[in-house]
DNA sequence: CAACTATCTGGACTACAGTCCGGTTATGAC
DNA sequence: GTCATAACCGGACTGTAGTCCAGATAGTTG
C-alpha cells in the first residue's frame, strides 16, 4: 500500500480543498482487459461474500468465479484485505467526502453555520459507527487479514488525522496541553472492527454506540474543562 | 478454551478469596509422557521464539525441535495462540495474583491501607502496560493468531472484570449512572497488543504509557465529578 | 503379572494465502 | 498495417496452520 493510495487506488476527489488530507493520483491509464478483470473480480467477490460470508470464501473461489487466474487477483488487490478495501471503497469515500466537504455537523458546513469541534467529533463517531457496523465483516477483513493491517491502510490515517485535527481545535482555546495525537489513537481504538465485532456479539448496537459516545464525551470534557 | 480455564489451565490460586474471579480446576492428572512432551515443547518454543522471533517460527519447526509430532503440539495447545498463552502463563498469573491479593495500590492492600479505585485503576494500567510491552510479541500472538482470539481468552475476561469492578466502586458514591461494563471494554481497547504494537512503532513507550494514563484519568474524571 | 481401556502420539493429509515466471496481449509509434 | 515493448495473465508452486486416525502406551484392575 503506497502513500499515493491514501484514499484508495484511483480515488479522485473534487479538486482544490484540503490537499493535506487528499493526495491525488495521476490516473495510470488502466488497460481494457485489466479493467474488465477488475470489475469481474469485484462483482464475483461481492456476490460470493454476500451468499457465503466473508470468512467462508477463499481467494481461489473468487478467482475462478470471476474467470480469472489467481495471480491476477493478487496482482490487482494485493491480498484479501486489499480486496475487502476495494469493495468498501465507494462507501468509505462517500463518508470521507462528507467529512471534508459536507454539511454540519459531520462536515465543516457553511461559514455562518460552523459546528464546534465537539459537535463534529460526535457526528464523526456516529457516522463511522454506522458505516462500520453496516459493513462489519468487510471492514473486519480489511483490518485483520494480516497483522497490523488496520494501522497501515490509508483510511486509518485519514480518520486519525481528522480526529486529531478536531481535538487540536477543541483544545486551542481551552489552554489545556494534551497529546492530541495519542488521544486520537486512543479514541479510535474502540472503533476497531475487531473490538466492535466482540462488542456487538454481546451487546445491542445502540448500547455500543451510546457507550462509545460517552467515552468520547469524557475525553472531550477532560480537554475542555 | 473452556470456562474452567479462566486463568489458564492448571492455575491454582491460594484458596478462599474472590471465588467470582477464580474458577479452580480439579487437576485432571496428566500422563507422564504427556508432561514430558509438554515441557519439551515449551522449552523448544521459548528457545526458537527467542532466537528467530515469534513470527519467524512455524509450528512444524517447534514440533520437530521438541522431538514431537505435529498432532501432539496442536492437541496440547490448540493453536499458535494457545502456545503463546501457555508461555505467558506464569507472568500473567503473577500479575493476576498481585491484583487479587497484592499490596496497594495494585492489589487491595491491608485494611488500614486501602487504595481508592482510581489509584488501583492507575496502578493496573501501569502494571499491565509494563507486562504487555515487555512481552509484546507473545501477547500479540496470543491475541491475534485467530480472529477474535483476544476476547475469547480467559485473561481478557479477567482484566475486564477487574476494571469494571473498580469503575463500579468508583461510581458508587458519586451518584453517576454509567455503563461501566462498556466503559471497561473501551478502556481496555487501547491496551490491545495490536494497538500497542502500532503505537510503539511510532512513539516512545513512555509516551504511550502517559497517553494511556491520561485517557484513564479522563474516563475516571467523567465518572467521578 | 496380564488383560484392558482411556489417553496420547505422530506423520500423512487438506485447505488456504500468497509468490513466481514463461507466455500473451493491448497499446502507441512509425 | 506492423513492430516493439510494457503491462498483463494464469496456473503451477511453496510454505504454513490446522485436522485426522490407526497404532502405541501409561496407568488400572483383578
Amino acid at each position: 500500500m503506497t502513500e499515493s493510495e491514501l484514499t484508495g487506488p484511483r480515488s479522485g476527489y473534487a479538486s482544490g480543498a484540503d490537499e493535506l488530507l487528499v493526495l491525488r493520483t495521476s490516473p495510470p491509464k488502466e488497460r481494457a482487459d485489466a479493467a474488465r478483470n477488475r470489475s469481474a473480480v469485484l462483482e464475483a467477490a461481492a456476490r460470493l461474500f454476500g451468499s457465503r460470508g466473508v470468512d467462508g470464501v477463499s481467494m481461489d473461489a473468487i478467482a475462478s468465479a470471476a474467470g480469472v487466474g489467481k495471480g491476477t487477483l493478487f496482482r490487482r488487490f494485493g491480498d484479501k484485505a486489499g480486496l475487502a478495501t476495494a469493495l468498501l471503497d465507494e462507501r468509505e469515500r462517500e463518508l470521507q467526502e462528507n467529512i471534508l466537504f459536507g454539511d454540519a455537523p459531520l462536515g465543516p458546513g457553511r461559514v455562518d453555520d460552523a459546528p464546534s469541534p465537539g459537535e463534529r467529533l460526535h457526528a464523526f463517531v456516529e457516522a463511522y459507527l454506522d458505516y462500520a457496523l453496516t459493513h462489519l465483516d468487510l471492514v473486519r477483513m480489511s483490518e485483520t487479514a494480516s497483522p497490523g493491517a488496520r494501522y497501515r491502510i490509508g483510511a486509518y490515517r485519514f480518520w486519525h488525522r481528522h480526529v486529531a485535527l478536531l481535538l487540536t481545535r477543541a483544545t486551542r482555546d481551552s489552554g489545556v496541553h494534551a497529546d492530541v495525537d495519542a488521544f486520537a489513537h486512543a479514541l479510535l481504538a474502540p472503533l476497531g472492527a475487531e473490538h466492535l465485532h466482540a462488542m456487538v456479539a454481546e451487546q445491542r448496537p445502540e448500547r455500543v454506540r451510546d457507550a462509545t459516545l460517552a467515552v468520547v464525551n469524557a475525553l472531550l470534557a477532560s480537554l475542555t474543562p
